[in-house]
DNA sequence: GAGCACTGC
C-alpha cells in the first residue's frame, strides 16, 4: 500500500457511516469486534441476514462457501449478482479443482504449508485463491490474499479474469500489482502479483504483514525470485504462525517441493488436456534444423488438418527456417495452402498476435486442408498459448543463460532441452483435442541423456543482485541460507566480492548504508552504484537517463535490407567518446522530436525501447527523490570544453570500474584482472584508439566480445575503487604495468594526466585507423 | 564487422 492508501485507510476507519455497513469488509476484524452493528452474534458482527454470516476464519467448510456464492447477493460487495455471474460460476464448477475444495481446505486448516500440484486445465490459478479468501476472509483482518505469478501477462489477465468470476470490478476487491502498474484499491483482499514485486515489498517488510496468506504459482518455473520468496517463506512462518503458505507446482518434482518445506502436505489435482501421441526418430539427427523443416513439411502433406508448432532456439535461426518452410511449402502441389508465423519475444506485437490467426481454408473444397505452423521460441512452452495446435515439433533444444564464475561471465548457450520441458512442450498438442508431437530425438536419447528438469536459474546467474536482496531482506548468513537449490560457492563468492568492492557490504560481509540504498533500484548493483554516485560527478540526471537506456532492448533498429541506412542514421547521434553518449545522445533527440513515433520509425530507433526507457527512467528517479540524491545537471558549456562529457565518464567509471578493458601493444583488449582477449563489438562508436574503455555487457559467441564501452582515463579506475585495483592481486600485463608508474607518480605527488593525456591526443589523430 | 532464449523489479 502506498502512504497515501494508507492514510487513506486510516481515516475512513473513523467515519460512522463505515462501522455501520456491513458490506464495507476490507475493515480490520478488531474494528469489528468493537463495534458488532445490528447486535449480531457471530464474531464478526454481521447480521443474521449476511451470506458470510456464520463463517468463522480457517473454519469454514466447502458447502457454506459455495453456498455464498450460490446466493444472490456478493458477499463481498453486498451488491446482486449479474446473470453473467452465475453463467461463469456454472463453468467453475465444472473445473477438475473445484471437486477438491473440501480437501484443500481441509489441508490448509490443519497445515501452515500445503503443496499442490496441478497440471494445465485444473483451474488452480483462478480458483485456488477464491478457495483461500473464503476461508481467510482477509478483508475482516485487514490482510490480503497475494497470488505471484513469474509473469506480469499472467497476473494481469488472472486477476483479470478472477474479478469476473467473483462479480467485482478489476483494481476494487481483486486487482493486480506489477511494476509500473498497481492495480489495487485499499478494498483489494485478493491480488495477483508478480513474484519479483513481492519480493520488493519483503524488502521493506520483512514478514510480508500485509498478507494472511500467499500462494507461490508457477513455482516450478523456478525463476529467481520465486527461488528466494521460497527461501523467505520457510524463515518468515517460523516467525508468523498466522500465515498460510500454498506453492502450486505442475507435476513434476513436487516430491521436492514437499521435502523442501519438510513434508508439507501434497495434493493433486488433474488436468483436463487430450492425449499426444509421441514419436520418436529411430536415429540421432545429425542436423535438427533440416530434420525439423522436413517433418513440417511431411506432416503438412500428409496428416489430417490441424496447426503445427516447431521449437526452435533464436530469431535468426527462426526466420530463416520459416523462409525455407515457405519456399518449399510452395512447391508442393499435392498439399493444401500454408501460413508460416515467426514467434519470439523481439518480435512487435503486431506480428506476435498473428499467431491467432485463423489457417487458410483449402484451396478447393474436397482439397488438402488448409494450415498455419508457428515457428517460436521458448516463449510458446510457457508464456504463450496457441490454441488448435495439433502437431508439435520438438528437435530438443533451447538457448540458455549459463554463468561462468571464473570469468564472471553469463552467455546463452544452445543446449539440450530437459524432459520437464519436453513435456511441457508436447503437451502443447493437447490443448484441444488429442494431438501427436514429434521429437526429432531417440528415445534412448529422451531417457538417458535428457536431465530430468532444467536447472534452475539461480544456478545458472551472476548472483549480484540476489545477494544484495538478501542481505537486504535481513538474512545474513548466506552459507546457511535454506536455499532449495544452493548456488556454486564459487558464484556466491564472487556476488560477495563485487558488492564489496561496490562498497554495498562491508569487509564482514554485512550491509553497508550504501548497500541498503543500492537494494532499494531495482537494477544492477554496478549501475544502481552509478546512480548513487552520480550527484557527486554533478550529473545526475544524465546518468539517470543512460542506466534507463541500458535497461531496455536495444534501441537501435537494423533491418537487414537497409544497412547501410540505419548506419547513417544512427551516425547523427554518434559521440566519439564511446557508447553510452550516443545513447544519451539518442534519448536526447528523441526528446527534442516529441517523443514521436515517426521521428523513431525515420531515424531507425526502437520506439517500444524509447519508450520504455522513458517509463523506467522515471521510476529510477523517484527512487533517487526517496533517496534524497540530487537531480544535477553540468552547464553543457563549461569550461573546460568537454566538461559535461567528461563529468558523465567519470560518473559511468564509478560504478562499472570492474568491466574495464586495457588496449595492449598490437591493438587488442584485455579484461582488466580476468585477462580475457576482448574484441569491440562492431557495432561500438568508439572512433579513435581508446587506451582504457568501460564496458556494459560482456558478449560472448564465437568471439568474445564487449559491448556499448567508452573510453574512461587511468586515474579516475584508481579513484573510483582504490581497494579493487589493489596491483598485487593483478595477473601481469600491460595494463597492470601503466597502472603501476600511474600509483608511483601519484606517491611522488606528480601530476597524473600528463602523458595520459598525450597519449589520447595521438590517438584522436589516427581517428577511423582501425576501419 | 555483427548470437538479445525467456522472465522480472
Amino acid at each position: 500500500m502506498s502512504d497515501r492508501s494508507q492514510k487513506r485507510a486510516k481515516t475512513d476507519k473513523s467515519t460512522s457511516e463505515v462501522q455501520e455497513n456491513p458490506y464495507l469488509a476490507h475493515l480490520p476484524r478488531s474494528e469489528r469486534l468493537v463495534n458488532p452493528s445490528n447486535g449480531g452474534t457471530n464474531v464478526y458482527g454481521l447480521p443474521a441476514d449476511h451470506p458470510l454470516a456464520n463463517f468463522e476464519i480457517g473454519k469454514t467448510t466447502a458447502e457454506q462457501a459455495e453456498k455464498a456464492e450460490e446466493g444472490d447477493i456478493n458477499p463481498f460487495t453486498g451488491k446482486d449478482f449479474s446473470g453473467r455471474y452465475k453463467k461463469i460460476l456454472t463453468g467453475r464448477r465444472k473445473l477438475p479443482v473445484n471437486k477438491h475444495r473440501k480437501e484443500f481446505l481441509d489441508l490448509v486448516q490443519n497445515n501452515q504449508v500445503v503443496i499442490l500440484v496441478g497440471e494445465t486445465g485444473s483451474g488452480k490459478t483462478t480458483q485456488i485463491p477464491q478457495f483461500l479468501v473464503f476461508d481467510e476472509l482477509p478483508a475482516f483482518k485487514g490482510k490480503k490474499v497475494a497470488c505471484t505469478q513469474p509473469r506480469r501477462l499472467a497476473a494481469m489477465s488472472v486477476a483479470q479474469r478472477v474479478a469476473e468470476e467473483m462479480d467485482v470490478v478489476l483494481g476494487e476487491e481483486v486487482g493486480y500489482n506489477i511494476r509500473f502498474e498497481d492495480c489495487t484499491s485499499d478494498k483489494t483482499f485478493l491480488q495477483y502479483m508478480t513474484d519479483g514485486m513481492l519480493l520488493r515489498e519483503a524488502m521493506n517488510d520483512p514478514l510480508l504483514s500485509r498478507y494472511s496468506a500467499i500462494i507461490l504459482d508457477e513455482a516450478h518455473d523456478r525463476t529467481l525470485s520465486t527461488d528466494i520468496l521460497m527461501g523467505l517463506m520457510k524463515e518468515i512462518i517460523r516467525k508468523r504462525a498466522d500465515l498460510k503458505v500454498v506453492v502450486m507446482s505442475a507435476t513434476l518434482d513436487a516430491g521436492k517441493f514437499q521435502k523442501y518445506f519438510d513434508d508439507a502436505p501434497l495434493m493433486n489435482v488433474p488436468g483436463r488436456t487430450f492425449p499426444v501421441e509421441i514419436y520418436y526418430t529411430p536415429e540421432p539427427e545429425a542436423d535438427y534444423l533440416e530434420a525439423a523443416i522436413f517433418t513440417a513439411l511431411q506432416i503438412h502433406r500428409s496428416e489430417d488438418a490441424g496447426d503445427i508448432l516447431l521449437f526452435l532456439t533464436g530469431e535468426e535461426e527462426i526466420e530463416d527456417a520459416c523462409r525455407k518452410i515457405k519456399a518449399e511449402a510452395d512447391q508442393m502441389p499435392d498439399a493444401g495452402p500454408l501460413k508460416v508465423l515467426p514467434l519470439y519475444s523481439t518480435l512487435p506485437p503486431q506480428a506476435q498476435k498473428r499467431i491467432y490467426e485463423e489457417a487458410p481454408p483449402a484451396k478447393t473444397p474436397n482439397g488438402r486442408p488448409g494450415r498455419k505452423i508457428v515457428v517460436s521460441t521458448n516463449i510458446a512452452e510457457t508464456s504463450l498459448t496457441i490454441d488448435g495446435i495439433v502437431y508439435v515439433i520438438d528437435p530438443g533444444f533451447s538457448k540458455q543463460k549459463v554463468y561462468n564464475p571464473r570469468i564472471r561471465v553469463e552467455s546463452l548457450l544452445v543446449s539440450p532441452i530437459s524432459k520437464a520441458s519436453a513435456q511441457q512442450r508436447s503437451g502443447r498438442a493437447g490443448r484441444t483435442r488429442p494431438g501427436k508431437c514429434f521429437r526429432l530425438y531417440t528415445e534412448n536419447a529422451f531417457m538417458k541423456e535428457l536431465i530430468e528438469t532444467t536447472y534452475p536459474e539461480i544456478l545458472r546467474s551472476n548472483l549480484g543482485t540476489v545477494v544484495l536482496q538478501l542481505k537486504k531482506l535481513g538474512i545474513d548468513d548466506l552459507v546457511h541460507f535454506d536455499f532449495m537449490d544452493p548456488p556454486a560457492p564459487e558464484t556466491l563468492m564472487r556476488a560477495l566480492e563485487l558488492l564489496n568492492y561496490l562498497g554495498a557490504l562491508d569487509d564482514d560481509g554485512n550491509l553497508t548504508p550504501l548497500g541498503s540504498t543500492m537494494a532499494d533500484f531495482p537494477v544492477d548493483p554496478q549501475m544502481a552504484k552509478m546512480l548513487i554516485e552520480s550527484p557527486r560527478y554533478g550529473c545526475s540526471n544524465e546518468i539517470l537517463s543512460i542506466v534507463a537506456l541500458l535497461n531496455v532492448p536495444l534501441v537501435f533498429v537494423r533491418p537487414p535490407s537497409e544497412r547501410k541506412a540505419a548506419d547513417e542514421a544512427k551516425a547523427q547521434f554518434e559521440h566519439p567518446d564511446g557508447d553510452h553518449l550516443t545513447l544519451l545522445n539518442v534519448y536526447h533527440a528523441y526528446k527534442t522530436a516529441g517523443a514521436d513515433q515517426k521521428w523513431c520509425y525515420d531515424n531507425y530507433c526502437n520506439f517500444r525501447s524509447l519508450k520504455s526507457a522513458d517509463n523506467v527512467r522515471s521510476q529510477l528517479k523517484r527512487y533517487m527523490e526517496r533517496a534524497d540524491l540530487d537531480l544535477v545537471s553540468m552547464p553543457f558549456d563549461e569550461k573546460p570544453r568537454g566538461a559535461y562529457y567528461t563529468a558523465i565518464r567519470q560518473a559511468l567509471t564509478s560504478g562499472f570500474f570492474m568491466q574495464v578493458a586495457h588496449q595492449e601493444r598490437g591493438g587488442s583488449y584485455l579484461t582488466v584482472k580476468d585477462n580475457q582477449v576482448v574484441r569491440l563489438h562492431p557495432s561500438s562508436c568508439l572512433d579513435h584508439v581508446a587506451e582504457w574503455v568501460v564496458y556494459n555487457e560482456f558478449v560472448l559467441t564465437n568471439q568474445n566480445f564487449i559491448r556499448t564501452v567508452t573510453e574512461v582515463r587511468a586515474e579516475w579506475l584508481l579513484d573510483a575503487a582504490p581497494g579493487y585495483y589493489d596491483l598485487s592481486t593483478f595477473p601481469n600485463c600491460e595494463g597492470k604495468r601503466v597502472l603501476e608508474k600511474l600509483i608511483e607518480r601519484r606517491k611522488r605527488g606528480g601530476s597524473d594526466d600528463r602523458r595520459d593525456r598525450d597519449r589520447k591526443d595521438k590517438g584522436r589523430d589516427s581517428k577511423r585507423s582501425r576501419r
